[in-house]
DNA sequence: TTAGGGTTAG
């Protein structure tokens, strides 16, 4: 053997050395298993664990399993190496193939073996090879192992069989953190809220990602509120937060509108030197962005040493939600100039942008260049977007045929998007149209019916508003309530239409009536078309004067310091007359009133609306 | 060898 090599070594003196040990890809490996053949040298020559690894590299499953099948005196170690490795790689059933011919070369697998075909099986969501070495693991008894143990556990969280999960569980002899994190993240996953919370809650002990996993969790399943406090106990506790959790964190503030914690957030994570996380700074740009701050959400964006398409289409998103649709489309160029390429998610931003400020010829550009120049599908979304586009700047006809031309089944969110323009621009017999699309797609959703209600109260069909209504009442829907909401001194204040249950309830109606009276002087008419029910004028102004966005407004303006700006939250779409009496008050205050509505930012200054009165 | 994170139409 020696003799052999140092012949090979005079014939090639530079590379061999070199070529027998220190391979690191597929080619040069093949150059030094050529090199063995060439000098009639033996395969042991190169190291093992190499090869293992290297094989894996090779886009040639079959060269590699033709090397390790040939290695002499196979070692349950170097296929092993080989195993993880193709676990890890991009055709992870290549480490079941192999695992599959074991038993030819009377090879033992150990639990590392188990491991990484889990490993592959878990990629693959294989669930029938899982199975199969979930049986071997009890089979050789590795049960002790409680890595393999939480690997299965992850592996059936993963192909949804919570039952299979839960019995593995509930069997295991001792759990370790991990497993409960494991069982508590796929039971969220899952849509199973309560029993993650309860498992959480019944941890003997919690880590970081513990906390984190549940404040995200909360986040998913829409308690946000929940995920906040999580964020407050564990703060408590003297848990200490890292990028991942202040991600969780910062997406509950985003929801909530909770700027106070959002900033104070913010701060920490500078602190803690986050800033140059890129998730840390997206989110940071969609709580701004959501929080009703397109100043501060710019200034984390442009001070971001890396962006990637999500930073852009955050921000273009941000803009868009605030109807700043020029600046939108400008950061669209930048972004084009700067090499990076869009995705789906960038475009439902343009579109959405366009549709916000009735650009309708730039959305149709976008749309058919989305594929033209990007090689990007549309989907349902984009659908969505460009029936919104087409419905609200009146082209409702247009709309129809394009949703009867879609190469997809429309959903529920397109019909009602047609409806929604039907409602804008007065059209009673496409909204039946729609709303009978809708009843099938989406009965439940009580938005839609009180659309339709209104659209039949506006053109004073009482009779249709009283059959709607009773449909309603047959199907069991019922009308989300509308509520406002502030947060003043770090306390969130929540009104409803009519609410005299504040505390402060007098000075606020009485806040309301000084308002009014300047208000008057300046031409104010109050717009009692959009009081719905069929009552006299005078009860219809009283209305008016009590919805919810009004009360917030004026206990904002009672409580809070001359010149700060008012932030107002609304979990449905702002009025039309509350619109216009705000852009007034903003003149009267001299203050800044943001809204957030159900989907996009009213920036109330010197008389105007950021939203240009498109919405 | 095991568990957690960012943008998404109305």
């Amino acid at each position: 053997m020696q003799v052999c090599l140092s012949t090979s070594m005079n014939s090639f003196p530079k590379h061999a050395h070199s070529l027998l040990s220190n391979f690191n890809s597929p080619l040069e490996l093949k150059q030094a298993h050529a090199l063995l053949i060439k000098t009639n040298s033996p395969l042991s020559l190169l190291p093992a664990y190499r090869v293992a690894s290297v094989c894996a590299l090779s886009p040639d499953f079959s060269y590699a399993h033709k090397l390790l099948t040939q290695f002499p005196e196979p070692q349950i170690d170097v296929w092993n190496s080989c195993l993880k490795a193709f676990a890890e790689s991009d055709s992870p059933s290549d480490a079941i193939l192999l695992f599959s011919r074991l038993r030819e070369f009377d090879l033992l697998p150990n639990g590392f073996t188990c491991a990484f075909v889990l490993k592959a099986c878990t990629a693959l969501l294989d669930d029938k090879s899982g199975r199969i070495i979930h049986g071997f693991i009890e089979k050789l008894g590795f049960k002790w192992n409680l890595v393999l143990q939480n690997m299965i556990l992850n592996f059936y969280g993963l192909c949804g069989e919570m039952g299979t999960a839960w019995l593995v569980f509930d069997s295991m002899p001792e759990r370790d953190v991990v497993s409960w994190n494991v069982m508590i993240t796929h039971l969220i996953k899952s849509g199973d809220f309560e029993g993650a919370y309860g498992l959480f809650s019944r941890m003997p002990e919690r880590n970081v990602r513990s906390w984190t996993m549940m404040i995200s969790g909360c986040v998913h399943c829409g308690k946000p509120k929940k995920g906040v406090e999580l964020f407050m106990e564990m703060e408590k506790m003297g848990v200490k937060a890292n990028e991942v959790t202040v991600v969780a964190v910062l997406a509950a503030c985003a929801d909530l509108g909770a700027l106070d914690l959002g900033r104070r957030v913010h701060e920490y994570s500078k602190r803690c030197g986050f800033g140059r996380n890129v998730r840390v700074s997206n989110t940071l740009i969609d709580m701004y962005v959501k929080c009703g701050c397109l100043e501060e959400a710019r200034k984390v964006f442009d001070e971001m040493e890396e962006r990637t398409v999500v930073s852009w289409s955050a921000m273009i998103q941000g803009l868009a939600m605030h109807g700043q649709a020029p600046d939108a489309l400008r950061v669209f160029s930048m972004m084009i100039e700067m090499g990076v390429e869009p995705n789906g998610v960038t475009f439902i931003g343009l579109l959405h942008a366009c549709s916000h400020m009735g650009l309708i010829d730039e959305g149709r550009r976008f749309f058919s260049g989305m594929t033209r120049d990007y090689g990007i599908i549309p989907e349902i979304e984009h659908y969505g977007c460009m029936v919104d586009l087409l419905s609200r700047a009146g082209l409702l006809q247009e709309a129809h045929e394009f949703i009867m031309n879609m190469p997809i089944r429309p959903n529920g969110v397109v019909w009602g998007a047609l409806l929604g323009g039907c409602k804008v621009h007065k059209h009673v017999e496409l909204a039946e149209e729609a709303t009978r699309h809708l009843a099938q797609l989406d009965p439940l959703n009580d938005g839609y019916y009180v659309v339709l209600s209104n659209i039949y109260a506006e053109a004073e069909r009482w009779e249709d508003v009283a059959r709607v209504r009773k449909l309603m009442k047959n199907r069991g829907v019922k009308k989300t309530p509308g509520y406002s909401s502030i947060m003043v001194d770090g306390v969130i204040h929540e009104f409803v239409a009519g609410d005299d249950a504040h505390s402060q309830a007098n000075e606020i109606f009485g806040m309301w009536d000084q308002l009014l009276a300047h208000m008057k002087l300046r031409g104010y008419v109050p717009n009692t078309s959009v009081v719905l029910l069929d009552m006299d004028e005078k009860e219809k102004e009283k209305f008016l004067y009590r919805h919810s966005e009004k009360l917030a407004l004026c206990f904002g303006l009672i409580s809070t310091q001359p010149g700060v700006v008012i932030r107002i939250m609304k979990n449905l779409r702002v009025c039309e007359d509350c619109h216009a009496a705000f852009k007034l008050i903003s003149t009267i205050v001299n203050r800044e009133i943001v809204v957030r509505d159900r989907n996009r930012f009213h920036c109330f200054k010197d008389g105007a609306c950021s939203c240009q009165d498109y919405w």
